[in-house]
DNA sequence: AAATATTTTTAGGTTTGTCTAAAAATATTT
DNA sequence: AAATATTTTTAGACAAACCTAAAAATATTT
């Protein structure tokens, strides 16, 4: 029971929608995700149902099967493992590895995957704080919240984000708003919601609720 | 005009015939290579003659364009490199990285091989001891002669395998004859030429004909 | 409840890369 | 030079992964 590259993409894609509510996948929400049209999802779904890696109802949406989870967990793991190659290993920014990993998770082969998390010092968190689910499958469980739901005196560090466009993580670095930046929410104005902070280094900025609403922050 | 894995994989497949002989591939030959049936190969062959990768005369063989050589020069490049960081960064034996280098190869990123390169420190030879083409797509040349061409009384270095199967390296392994050994040729038995060889480290042992066609020596 | 809108599936087609079987071209042997 | 063998190409088919257009099912509005 050989797997495809398209098959593992349409795994980590139905993954990820259900991540987010735990009702079925939609056909329409799948396809928004993979950039096809909504004929070639269900072609695509009756391949999966036939492979026991999703249970497909027509016109009801479908779920991971056990398999189908497993497999888009582990792909998931490769992908944000090479991620962290990319950045700590060969130097590239946060906002330049998702398209090369998204080639490099689908690269096979005997203990490439433990020898990569290895040679990384079994990293829990990607480039972009997203957690990295270990051989097993387990997650990292990480508290944080947008900092759009700190209230005045919160202090915390950035951890992650919600966006991960090149455009909003290059912002950041802009901003020196990257991983591990030390944040206080000094005010959050009532008018357009938009946040004055201070970062360990003492520098104040505005932040838009935007911005705020797309940036995780551990407090403590 | 853009490639895919496949015929990428036709031109190096068409690149190592070619560097055997300087006559045109036949279509033959590039099957052995690539596994496929002649007729797949056809259909190929006018695939690249198409995107002007190759020269393609019906029943004469094909020959790379510049722009062919190139690539498949860039994807030697990659795949070298690739097995350089299996094998020195993740610590795969020298029989096991080139199945994983050859999906790897195909991974196309913006600076993605410049980078590698230089994490590796521009590495001239890969795991087997094979040049890798710099940026240009120059290769580094070194001489070197097979065992079984060397007289009683030569010594030098192994540096590299003509045999790249898993067989054969695994043997050399046990022999203690990776790329680096010292070995000086003692004497050659004219009944079935076979060598009696003595390494750097004082041990004497017999390898057959087989074996010292397939082992180069830097001789001096 | 009917009408309308939206979502999903089906039907039929395309491209890539493979195959087998048959035909055509080339090479070798007699 | 003919006959035979080998190599290569053509013809026709198939699976994967996509597409567009039309039909069917479901959801929403009136
Ligand atoms: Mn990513
Ligand atoms: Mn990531
Ligand atoms: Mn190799
Ligand atoms: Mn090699």
């Amino acid at each position: 029971m050989t797997i495809t590259q398209a098959e593992e993409n349409y795994l980590k894609a139905i993954f990820k929608i259900s991540e987010k509510s735990d009702k079925p996948a939609l056909t329409n929400a799948i396809s928004a995700v993979m950039q096809t049209t909504a004929a070639s999802v269900t072609d695509m779904l009756k391949r999966l149902a036939e492979k026991d890696l999703i249970s497909y109802e027509k016109y009801k949406g479908v779920q991971l099967t056990e398999e189908g989870n497993r497999l888009a967990t582990a792909l998931i793991r490769k992908h944000r493992l090479w991620e962290v190659f990319l950045t700590e290993k060969l130097g590239f920014a946060w906002d330049e590895v998702h398209e090369l990993a998204e080639q490099l998770e689908h690269v096979q082969g005997n203990d490439l995957v433990g020898r990569l998390d290895a040679f990384l010092g079994h990293p829990k968190f990607d480039p972009h704080g997203d957690p990295i689910p270990d051989a097993d499958g387990r997650w990292a469980y990480r508290k944080q919240s947008p900092l759009a739901t700190l209230q005045a005196g919160d202090h915390g560090v950035v951890t992650g984000v919600e966006d991960h466009s090149s455009a909003f993580l290059q912002y950041l670095d802009q901003l020196g708003l990257g991983l591990g930046a030390g944040i206080e929410l000094i005010e959050r104005f009532p008018y357009d919601q938009s946040v004055r902070i201070r970062t360990s280094d003492n520098r104040e900025m505005v932040l838009s609720e935007k911005v705020s609403q797309n940036l995780y922050i551990k407090t403590g």
